[in-house]
DNA sequence: GTCTATATCAAGATAGAC
DNA sequence: GTCTATCTTGATATAGAC
């Protein structure tokens, strides 16, 4: 692997495991294996770097949802088939635990990458509970912007109080409150 | 107000902001006003101090929210006045936050007061949820512990995505879409 | 109980040789 | 492009005087 990528991929590891404040320089050199001088060649420093592993982890999430959204069935299928999908729970969102980084949240170029993921989702979403409406598998006094920010909203907290208990239970509890609340039917 | 005591305020309040990995005893002592001898005569170092300041911290939660749980109305009511409660929500939850936080989800001790806030937080909301079906107020096919774990998770789910966005809407989106689907209607 | 001094190691880089 | 050396500041304490 080429030395940049490198440099990414340990970042988006340890931004990951420790978030952006928790993760640094010299870690990520541990990591990668690659030289002090290299890195700050290659990068803008640690914010810079940063940078380049976020955006490549939200395009990543982007991509993965996308494709439950747009795979068969009907959109209420859909959003079981991406509430529903294998996660590493306790790890917790690579995206999403950046939000609760006081340096990320601070520099708008480190939030941009979060925040562009997280309005096209609610979008997303939001469409697709529309269609739901159309098609007469959702009630139509819902509101479309609401019910897609809560389901986005619900993974998010659903790691929040899985990581609190160290177990995936209520993660997957939450997740199949949503669902039940949504009139999914599982084959349970 | 006493020494231990101006630590700890202070330790809640950089918890809260920063986390416990972006907080240092340096930044600790400033906020208080309180010397390095002080601190360390008083609480077993950084983590002793972060203890007591997060015990603190869910019990006031906890206390809260008990207010609305415990207060008038049917139970979808108090769950509703619970959701609806005034929030600091770009501050996001001074609790939930730290689930994000490595060094505090590694170490047991600090790891305790929000396990124990959060699993008393799902079972509290699983037993309104249950007295909302006695009272025929919520639909009986719906799984109480789910919709209660459900309903913790949006909230904390909501304070990300509104920090993504550095805006208080995405919380509020969400809180509505989740009280929609529980079919609590609003004076709007 | 509080203060100042001191210690060790890490964070986050820059400089300049190769 | 990469390496080693070096720099400044901060993190997280401990020691011992007052």
């Amino acid at each position: 692997m080429a030395t940049p990528e490198r440099l990414i991929e340990a970042t988006r590891e340890l931004l990951w495991e420790r978030g952006y404040v928790g993760t640094s320089p010299k870690a990520i050199q541990e990591r990668s294996g690659v030289g002090v001088g290299s890195m700050y060649h290659h990068f803008d420093g640690k914010a810079g770097l940063a940078l380049a592993a976020m955006q490549r982890s939200a395009q990543e999430l982007r991509d993965a949802a996308e494709a439950h959204f747009a795979g068969p069935g009907t959109a209420v299928q859909r959003i079981a088939s991406y509430l529903l999908r294998e996660r590493d729970v306790l790890r917790g969102c690579p995206i999403g635990r950046l939000t609760m980084d006081f340096d990320v949240i601070e520099e708008a170029r480190l939030r941009a990458p979060l925040d562009e993921l997280f309005a096209w989702l609610r979008a997303r979403l939001a469409d697709l509970v529309a269609e739901g409406q159309t098609d007469g598998d959702i009630d139509t006094r819902l509101d479309p912007q609401a019910v897609g920010a809560m389901i986005a909203a619900v993974v998010q907290g659903g790691y929040v109080v899985a990581r609190s208990a160290e177990s995936a239970e209520p993660f997957e509890a939450s997740i199949r409150g949503a669902l039940q609340l949504l009139g999914y039917e599982d084959g349970a």
